[in-house]
DNA sequence: TAGATTGTTAATCGATTAACAATC
DNA sequence: TAGATTGTTAATCGATTAACAATC
């Protein structure tokens, strides 16, 4: 799919952030753009910008620049929006249930196909027309069904093992929020919100 | 406060971190630890830690390690936990309401003293006893309290213009929940959460 | 064509790792 | 004291920026 294999995550973290801009400008019409005045926009360099697309294809043309709309399209296919997910949601306290609740990812092709939680007074309801499951039928659910991402929002001290549960069936991707780096095999990919260490990031800037 | 200035994003973002699993350890009893050992289940080199820690202190002691229960307190003071931090939060959709709601964040010195939002519905409201304000009162409400932080849960449309009351109402710092670059001074800092780019960078992973 | 801007190579900068003298 | 492990300097590695020939 990639012109060159191993892009760095350093890359593949601002690819998100192209997209969003270019889906800016594409709403606001804008045909064509510069590295130059893309840069400036986002506040990276020109240099910078044609590096990390270089490193995908050639997208550009010399002395005119990008088409907006289809570098936008391109990194959406780099990125794989557009593609449909299946996902399940562990977990619906205060993060699982904003995250079920968000539409937003809808767009980007996230459908949640069923939500897990291990309190009794939970299991049953609906959140967006979608169940809440109990946490002992994941295993199984899992298994009659092809899942490919795995959200979870359990506490701590639960998050390991509810891991292990996605990974057993099969899942090839975790959007973990819990406070914890997993243990994964090497074929599933983890992306952590830890949203406990960003505020304290931001808190330690505060006090400079 | 700290030994050195300008201690680079890459070494900041790893503090918290490190704070985790020292408050891990102190939980454990662990007395003491070697930057060899901590490394080995941070998953980082022992050279890498020394160094990171080398910015604010010398912590450690030659042929013993570090005093875990120490360096976690040493660790908590550079983070500014503990301290106590006045924060508002605008918007009580998805996010915002889980945010108010999650207790996890006291524990590092937040305190959310009022929330507002523009859905004539939700005003009047309590999340965990803190009244839903109308968001006309915001700037009002920060000329009239000092307040350290704001948390931004709005829809990307109206963040920018939020942000620039937040930042005219005095507060130090931003936790910014909506998909938007933030234009503010450089004396005010802020800390994106952008949880669809979080989400791409899963999908783009989970392609590969 | 001439001007503009790319793709890409080379130079620089910063961050990570290795090595080791200092010292508990 | 001898062994262990730090703090710190030096070496390496990777990422960013600058420069420029290629070309639309």
């Amino acid at each position: 799919m990639e012109k060159k294999k191993n892009v760095s995550m350093a890359v593949i973290k601002r690819m998100p952030k192209y997209y969003r801009y270019l889906g800016e400008l594409v709403k606001n019409d804008v045909d064509r753009i510069s590295s130059k005045e893309l840069g400036e926009k986002i506040g990276f360099t020109a240099s910078q910008i044609r590096q990390d697309l270089n490193n995908f294809g050639d997208f550009g043309q010399q002395g005119y620049g990008y088409n907006v709309k289809e570098l936008h399209n391109q990194i959406g296919t780099i990125l794989g929006v557009g593609k449909e997910y299946n996902a399940v949601l562990i977990g619906a306290g205060n993060i699982g249930q904003a995250i079920a609740n968000y539409s937003r990812f809808t767009d980007i092709g996230l459908g949640i196909t069923a939500i897990f939680d291990a309190n009794p007074k939970l299991v049953g309801m609906r959140i967006r027309d979608v169940e809440i499951k109990d946490i002992d039928e994941l295993k199984e659910y899992l298994e009659e069904n092809t899942i490919d991402m795995g959200i979870l929002c359990v506490p701590r001290i639960n998050a390991q093992k509810v891991c292990d549960v996605l990974v057993n069936g099969g899942v090839k991707g975790i959007w973990n929020f819990a406070p914890i780096d997993l243990h994964v095999p090497e074929t599933v990919k983890v992306e952590n919100v830890h949203l406990s260490e960003s505020l304290l990031t931001l808190v330690y800037q505060m006090n400079k």
